[in-house]
RNA sequence: GGAGAAGUACCCAAGCGGUAAGGGGCUCCCCUGCUAAGGGAGUAGGUCGGUAAACCGGCGCGAGAGUACAAAUCUCUCCUUCUCCGCCA
């Protein structure tokens, strides 16, 4: 959510943002109704003050014993009036925080401009793309033949973008999700174990609500939603605090199942597990001063890619143009994997500063030196989705005979240095 | 799922229609070689508005609604915690 007051401040510079994502915001709307909630908040308030001052003169007559009748029937129109004005104040306040709720946050200055993912700005790239002096296969060929992946039986007991992992496609899972949590909670960030179930106040202060409820699932009888990402339930964390300022910044890692309706991407990425209603991820979360986001975003971007580089995968990475960033987001890295299958990189990752758009939905603050509250700036990135790194793990370091070598940094936690065979 | 109890500030806690007691802690001051003890004063977070600040005002007793001139206090709905019962990995 941005800032009603900057909002109305600063019309121009905020149209001029929000038009390099594209698409049209009617802010002429925000700064109306911005005006009339400050001048009902004058009368109601203006009333208010008067009427505890009649209060306690009532209180005071009456304890003499005196009659106070004439100025309880003041009072009684007073009242009338400042429900009137405050009646007219909800109205106006929910429709102004509706409207603010569902404008994105505002691009940084460093974003490159652009529509789409065409636009991308690739900003670097490391490892060597693997030369195959044989056919490779796809994962989902390789997990089948290996019979790791069982996506019929998948279909049966759930259906679609479901997957069931056995054996050695299991173990890999889990190996590649332990190995994720333990390079983050060596590397300062301290594991959580959340709910994978939030409330709708939770969906909101991340912002996947109001505005994308069709790509969430909900459950039917408690109103609450699956998460589709750990960033719900570990920035919720400290929803309504405020941090110590000492403590900043405080850095998270989960492992969640994340839950994903996928509306809209019908027909896409159909095979495999790219594309899943459920997929297994490590998420980094982080919260930071405003001064020193940018560097913390750096620096979790890094970590995210430090899973890549142990496992030895190509990978390159991209910052977000404009046109192509989440809604909530200010700046977006995204850490892309080569996949051999797609014979192209493919997103494993998504490293994005918010500043204080979550923040200020959420309520997140922290105390300055000079004793003022200041909202802080929460971040987040994959550190990594495990299904496609499973993926890409498969499809990169897959042999002749269709068999799998086992990253060395996977081998303790596999037990085995290879798959099949 | 059933029955009961409770939610007031950093902590404990009183108030149960008429301007939010008290204690601990914390901050400052006094008193003492130092410390401890003692004495005094201050201490309702936040947030919204006037307005950038000083200052002034609105809201605030788990959340939201209602009754009333006036709600921590009365009514309703919800949330959380605790106790007992039931069920359960």
């Amino acid at each position: 959510m941005l800032d009603l007051r900057y909002v109305c401040d600063n019309l121009d510079a905020v149209r001029a943002g929000l038009a390099r994502r594209g698409g049209t915001f009617d802010l002429a709307d925000v700064a109306a109704l911005a005006a009339r909630r400050r001048e009902l908040l004058a009368l109601s308030e203006k009333l208010k003050a008067e009427r505890n001052a009649a209060s306690a003169e009532i209180a005071a007559l009456k304890k003499e014993k005196k009659n106070a009748d004439a100025l309880i029937a003041e009072m009684k129109e007073k009242g009338a009036s400042i429900r009137e004005y405050d009646d007219e104040l909800a109205r106006v306040e929910t429709t102004l925080s509706d409207s603010l709720l569902r404008i994105p946050n505002l691009p940084h200055a460093s974003v490159p401009d652009g529509k789409d993912s065409s636009e991308n700005r690739e900003t670097r790239r490391v490892g060597k793309v693997p030369e195959f002096a044989f056919a490779p296969k796809t994962h989902w060929d390789l997990g089948e033949a290996l019979n790791i992946f069982d996506w019929p039986r998948a279909a049966k007991i759930s259906g679609a973008r479901f997957t069931v992992y056995r054996g050695a496609g299991a173990r890999l899972e889990r190996a590649i999700m332990n190995f994720m949590l333990d390079t983050h909670t060596a590397n300062g960030y301290t594991e959580i174990f959340p709910p994978f179930m939030v409330n709708r106040e939770s969906m909101t202060g991340t912002g996947q609500l109001p505005k994308f409820e069709d790509d969430a699932f909900a459950v039917k009888n408690n109103g609450y939603f699956l998460v589709p990402t750990a960033e719900v339930p570990v920035t919720n964390l400290h929803r309504d605090e405020i941090l110590n300022a000492a403590d900043l910044p405080i850095k998270y890692c989960a492992y969640t199942a994340c839950f994903r309706a996928e509306a809209g991407s019908a027909g896409r990425d159909t095979r495999g597990l790219i594309r899943q209603h459920q997929f297994n991820k490590v998420e980094l979360v982080k919260f930071a001063r405003p001064e020193n986001s940018y560097e913390e975003l750096e620096s979790l971007t890094r970590d995210a890619e430090s899973i890549l580089e142990k496992l030895g995968l190509p990978y390159r990475v991209v910052a977000l143009c404009a046109g192509d960033m989440g809604f909530a987001s200010a700046k977006t890295y995204d850490i892309e994997v080569w996949m051999p299958s797609y014979n192209r990189y493919v997103e494993i990752s998504s490293c994005s500063d918010y500043e204080d758009f979550q923040a200020r939905r959420m309520n997140i603050k922290f105390k300055d030196a000079d004793g003022k509250n200041r909202l802080a700036h929460t971040l987040n990135g994959s550190g990594l989705a495990v299904g496609r790194t499973t993926a890409a793990v498969l499809e990169n370091f897959q042999n002749p005979d269709g068999t799998v070598t086992v990253p060395e940094a996977l081998r303790p936690y596999m037990g085995a240095d290879v798959i099949g065979g």
